[in-house]
DNA sequence: CTCTGATGTCATAGG
DNA sequence: TACCTATGACATCAG
């Protein structure tokens, strides 16, 4: 298993730096983070999703009212890892602008950032949001709440660039839903990731301290942990180590827009810096990738037009003078003929093969890289035509070279690579229906094609296939997802604001209260406490409580017990006396009842709650007759099944809830991976057109001893093992081609 | 009246 | 073994 993961990891990895280097972006933390329980679970553990937990033990306290001796609070455990997936989630390389924005504005109360932070507009949108998940926070921000949008507008407008600028209610409105949405797709996203998992756990110690400020959770009482969060992060206490780090490099990486010259050393810091842990770089690396979308998306307005149809003009030039300074610059060449677009350019190759004297050579040395030795190790000597000319996938290209035309690139790819994409295709055949593709790259066409998870057009589509697939599950039942929870009061409401964290009643308060800004909520919340959570302490101060919400008194004749036990009537308050007693009457259980009958000396709740040797203390302090005993052992009994059943119909309902969820992270997945499919279908196309037309091209200047062109049916170029290219018979061609043709099919049986 | 959801209870398995 | 917990099945009640 673990060989398994290892293998998995760094595949993964490689496969992303290869893809990386010919210019398919891919977000190998999505994989990892993402909902694809098989390889998350083989690279990160088992998930916790139905991990046998003595839950009810964790769980059998009301808020605020001190925890059971036996009990974690696993409620605020669940609250500050949401929190924390919610903070995490803001740096991601598929979240909106809008997130990480959102994060510094959180910080500026404390670090007094904003002030001195040439911020972008977008921290608007992001303030905007924060308001709606923190509700009413302190002073600073609260005045801003208030201002509303268009005050945040003019604000920040000053020093926002045009790119902002022009936003409008409806924009922010949009951006703030999907903002929320994003925080619902975060946390279900990072629960499983053990580093946070690791590191949340030290905040939850603190936050288990701290464990006496749940008795309301209204908003100051989730801003408090909120609040906590953020002062952990400042204090560097028990936060990620590389999360200061990612936030600075952003935050220097989003105004670096107006500054390109600084760019480069902003764009390294998160590579630089991370030293801490495989973790750590992969993130990093995702902070890299990120800010380069980010900086291409705001450079240039036409974004979609510089990863694959862009001219080798300035865009390129900004976009890849990263390249050799990042750690991993082994063939900028390769990097620019993938990233290079359609051009016909030759130069598009490689710096080395645009100073050599291509037009006059008649030799193909030339296309020889000079770094070749890295390549051919790991690509060795192929004839992939069939990879990239593949009549049915370039119906669009030129085929003007014609299917006989070897695939001189076609070493640049070697099996795993064609695995991995045949793993997706795999996964992705379900569903997938060429209807559905080319309508996701018509998206592509005419919006950004520049990223997958970019933060236009992915998240767009993917959160109105979100909204789409939650509203159908909201009818189904009370869904999790966020939009049931503005329109909905009732308490199935704090169900549905269950979190994909697992039996955490406090995140869906939580979560409630993030969407609803802690309007309306409380009693609802209340109600629930009561049914669910009955903690005996508090239950013996306010015994009439613990039966609250159903009374089944059914076996009894109640009124031959009041009778015993009714105050004696004959004060002026009679009535009112009776009927509360009444009330009190009908609030206690069965068992109280007979216990009143049978003249228990003490609460129920001591007969249930209390451990066994107490239990047994009591009992014998007391001379008790045989059916008293047994009464009071069928109390105890049935008071502590009665928890195992609440606790087990609410594991249940969680469970529910979070296949649901799943279901959801799921279809998002699927609709991601089929968007990243026509991607990578229109990159191969598209690579596959530049290595034909450069094909064409080095072929056409070729002459045989009498200065004659070779014939292309009869001639053909390949790459060889070391690098060369050799011009061999056609026949050799074909045949080599059928060899690599069947290796895969073999090694797959 | 039936239906349905919530709840309590019992029996039982398993830790 | 005693105790505790989880859970399926059933009963009851309220709406």
């Amino acid at each position: 298993m673990l060989s398994l993961k290892k293998y998995l990891t760094e595949g993964l990895l490689q496969f992303t730096i290869l893809l990386s280097l010919i210019g398919v972006r891919v977000d190998v933390d999505t994989y990892l983070t993402s909902q694809l329980p098989p390889l998350r679970e083989i690279i990160l553990g088992p998930s916790s999703a139905y991990t046998q937990t003595q839950f009810h033990n964790l769980r059998n306290t009301l808020d605020g009212y001190g925890i059971h001796p036996k009990s974690i609070d696993l409620d605020n455990y669940f609250t500050a890892r949401r929190l924390l997936s919610q903070v995490r989630a803001l740096d991601r390389f598929q979240v909106p602008t809008t997130e990480v924005n959102a994060w510094l504005v959180h910080r500026d109360p404390e670090g007094s950032v904003s002030g001195s932070q040439p911020s972008s507009g977008l921290t608007l949108e992001s303030s905007s949001g924060l308001q709606d998940v923190t509700g009413p926070d302190n002073g600073v921000r609260e005045s801003e709440t208030e201002q509303g949008f268009s005050e945040d507008l003019e604000d920040l407008g000053a020093v926002a660039p045009p790119v902002s600028g022009d936003l409008t209610k409806e924009d922010i409105d949009l951006i703030d839903i999907l903002w929320r949405q994003d925080i619902d797709l975060g946390a279900g996203r990072e629960i499983f990731d053990y580093s946070h998992r690791q590191k949340e756990q030290d905040v939850d110690k603190d936050l288990c301290d701290g464990a006496e400020q749940d008795d309301t959770w209204s908003g100051e009482g989730a801003e408090a942990l909120a609040r906590n969060l953020l002062v952990d992060g400042e204090t560097g206490e028990s936060f990620p180590a590389q999360f200061p780090a990612d936030i600075s490099s952003i935050t220097e990486a989003v105004p670096s827009e107006s500054e390109p010259p600084g760019l480069q050393n902003h764009l390294l810091s998160p590579l630089l810096t991370g030293t801490e842990s495989p973790f750590d770089l992969e993130q990093q690396w995702q902070d890299l990738m990120s800010i380069m979308e980010m900086q291409a998306m705001e450079v240039n307005t036409s974004a979609s037009e510089i990863l694959y149809s862009a001219p080798p003009g300035d865009p390129l030039s900004t976009n890849y003078s990263l390249a050799p300074n990042t750690p991993i610059n082994q063939n900028v060449s390769l990097h620019q003929a993938s990233l290079g677009g359609c051009s016909q350019d030759f130069s598009l190759f490689s710096p080395e093969v645009e100073s050599l004297p291509v037009a006059g050579g008649s030799t193909l040395l030339p296309l020889v890289p000079s770094n070749s030795t890295s390549l051919n190790s790991t690509f060795g000597s192929t004839n992939l035509a069939g990879l990239f000319f593949p009549a049915q996938l370039n119906g669009s290209a030129n085929d003007t070279a014609g299917p006989e035309l070897p695939d001189p690139l076609g070493g640049l790819l070697d099996e795993a690579m064609l695995d991995e994409i045949s793993l997706m295709d795999l996964a992705i055949e379900e569903g997938f229906n060429p209807v559905q593709a080319s309508q996701l790259e018509e998206e592509f066409d005419s919006d950004s094609g520049l990223s997958l998870d970019s933060s236009h057009s992915p998240s767009s589509l993917s959160s109105s296939e979100g909204s789409s697939s939650s509203s159908s599950s909201s009818s189904s039942s009370s869904s999790s997802s966020s939009s049931s929870s503005s329109a909905s009061s009732s308490a199935s409401s704090s169900f549905s604001e269950e979190g994909a964290v697992g039996y955490s009643s406090d995140s869906e308060t939580l979560d409630l209260e993030e969407a609803e800004g802690a309007v309306g909520y409380q009693p609802e919340y209340s109600k629930f406490c009561r049914m669910s959570y009955q903690d005996p302490a508090q239950l013996s101060c306010l015994p009439y409580l613990e039966h609250v919400g159903h009374n089944h008194t059914y076996n009894m004749a109640p009124s031959a017990l009041d009778s015993a036990e009714l105050p004696a009537p004959g004060t002026l308050k009679k009535g009112s006396k009776e009927k509360q007693a009444d009330f009190l009457d009908k609030q206690m259980s069965r068992d109280e009842h007979r216990a009143r009958a049978m003249k228990i000396p003490f609460t129920n709740d001591k007969i249930i709650n209390l451990p066994v040797e107490e239990f047994n203390e009591l009992l014998s302090k007391y001379q008790l007759s045989e059916a008293q005993l047994s009464l009071i052992r069928d109390i105890r009994r049935r008071g502590k099944n009665k928890m195992a059943a609440q606790n087990c119909r609410k594991r249940k309902l969680d469970t529910i809830l979070n296949l649901e969820r799943d279901v959801e992270d799921l279809q998002r997945d699927k609709a991601r991976l089929l968007r990243e499919k026509v991607e990578f279908l229109r990159s191969l196309r598209q690579m596959k057109q530049k290595v034909q037309s450069l094909y064409q091209e080095v072929f056409g200047r070729l002459r045989d001893e009498n200065g004659r062109p070779y014939s292309p049916s009869q001639y053909a170029l390949q790459y060889a093992g070391d690098g060369s290219v050799l011009l061999i018979p056609r026949t050799l061609a074909d045949q080599q081609a059928r060899r690599q043709e069947r290796k895969p099919k073999d090694r797959r049986k």
